[in-house]
DNA sequence: CCGGTCGATTGATACGCATCAACGCCGAGG
DNA sequence: CCTCGGCGTTGATGCGTATCAATCGACCGG
């Protein structure tokens, strides 16, 4: 669950994945020398999104699965008449595209918010290899059941909290898998505007405007357009519970 | 997608899967006889859940998924700090305890909401199924990606939705579900109560009540405590898509 | 260097939904 | 039969966020 690639004896992998932190998906840490070739297969190519630039969109033909080998992008959803949602972003070593699996084509479009790369897994070729490695096949169906949890907390956070503690809530998420893949867990740049951080949350941009500027008033972070510096983890987390446990009493 | 068993030529088996209308998980319409068998020893068990009481609980250690033979169920999440969240309503044919896979254990309580029965698939057992059966592991892949699907909608309904367009999706969407099994698409129970409809939509069963009642009042259904019966299903279809398509040159 | 554009900030105001509260309905049990 | 408790409805009011609008800063190309 942490620590990206710190003293693991795969140095004798000629290829890719071995030193890349993709551990979502290709680090299933049981893996068999025989079973990490069949894998080695899988990816078969690389593939580069410039910033703007869209990995996939709603109605393409599903034909792959990603997974991000650097940069930044979000996903969105489109309802009939023309509102925007987005359903997440993704970072180094998450796995995007599985919502294409159940059509024939994806249902979100997917685009970089960073020059990306990703690794190119076509799903037939998944199928297969998830047929002959029990312990791949088995991963990947946690990495499918971790976006279904994933979501329900996304739920519960558009179903039932405020706008502070949803800001929270996110920049907290990001914090932490930041951290995960080495970098700050203090100190980020957000990738994505205002409006998108307001489109995943439900919320219009000045409101995740106004909130961030209270944030910064109240000493628990800094602010600075894109780059962000949090100051007090804890007292996000408080707003998160409850709103600063001092509501507690209430009811 | 529709049509419940019609004129199948599956009726040469035995056994319970082939005459249950669970074509989510054990009708893959493209099942050799010997697959069918293996399919068959999947489903251990049935079990019987009564009104009330729960399947599972978040935190109970994950070995099974569930398939609804008949009734109706809930599923919830709740935060460290108490708040509630409907994630969805479950009714025959659907898989449940999907988050589980993930960790070791449940992530989310599944309540039944009316006497429920369910076979029970033991999660070990369909890992190896699926190992050996290719149109079966895809099937199920394609579930659990139908279940994302799923979810970004829900997300796109509470994050840039209104109150009677939430409402008139829910609607629409337990219409549309009733009538796959063969019910009625105009005149329904709802099992939950008003608070659980509104947890889930992430509204207030105040909200919930009051905007029922102004669908009422404006000739769309009726309503008469948990019986509904659809008037004007396109008038609701028009609010869902930006209320009554007469707001449409505003913007 | 400058104008243009896009994103972010901040303020004033409006509106939708939550909240609080009272009441009505219906089924269960004595 | 009446009583009680859970669920639903409806009304009055307040709060939180959306909306509208103006300004500012950063970045880009000319």
């Amino acid at each position: 669950m942490n620590a990206p690639a710190t003293g693991f004896s795969l140095a004798h992998l000629k290829v890719a994945c071995s030193n890349c932190n993709l551990r979502e998906l290709c680090l299933p840490l049981g893996l068999t020398l025989p079973d990490i070739e069949k894998l080695e297969e899988l990816v078969a190519t690389r593939r580069k999104v410039k910033r703007g630039e869209s990995l996939f969109r709603a109605g393409d033909r599903f034909e792959s699965l990603y997974a991000v080998r650097l940069g930044f992008l979000k996903s969105t959803v489109m309802s009939t008449d023309g509102r925007e949602q987005v359903t997440g972003f993704h970072m180094a070593g998450e796995l995007v595209g599985m919502d294409g699996i159940s059509g024939e084509q994806h249902s979100c479009d997917t685009v970089a918010l960073e020059d990306t790369e990703v690794c190119v897994i076509p799903y037939e070729r998944l199928e297969d290899v998830a047929g002959s490695v029990p312990v791949l096949r088995n991963h990947f169906h946690k990495v499918m059941s971790r976006e279904i949890v994933r979501e329900h907390g996304v739920m519960l956070l558009l179903g039932s909290m405020h706008a502070e503690e949803r800001l929270a809530a996110f920049l907290l998420n990001l914090s932490q898998r930041f951290e995960a893949r080495g970098y700050s867990r203090t100190e980020f740049v957000l990738r994505m505007t205002r409006a998108e951080i307001g489109s995943f949350l439900g919320l219009k941009l000045e409101t995740v405007s106004r909130v961030l500027s209270r944030f910064a008033q109240e000493g628990l972070l800094e602010v600075n357009q894109k780059h962000v510096r949090i100051l007090n983890a804890d007292g996000l987390r408080a707003i998160v519970s409850g709103h600063g446990a001092s509501c507690e009493s209430g009811s």
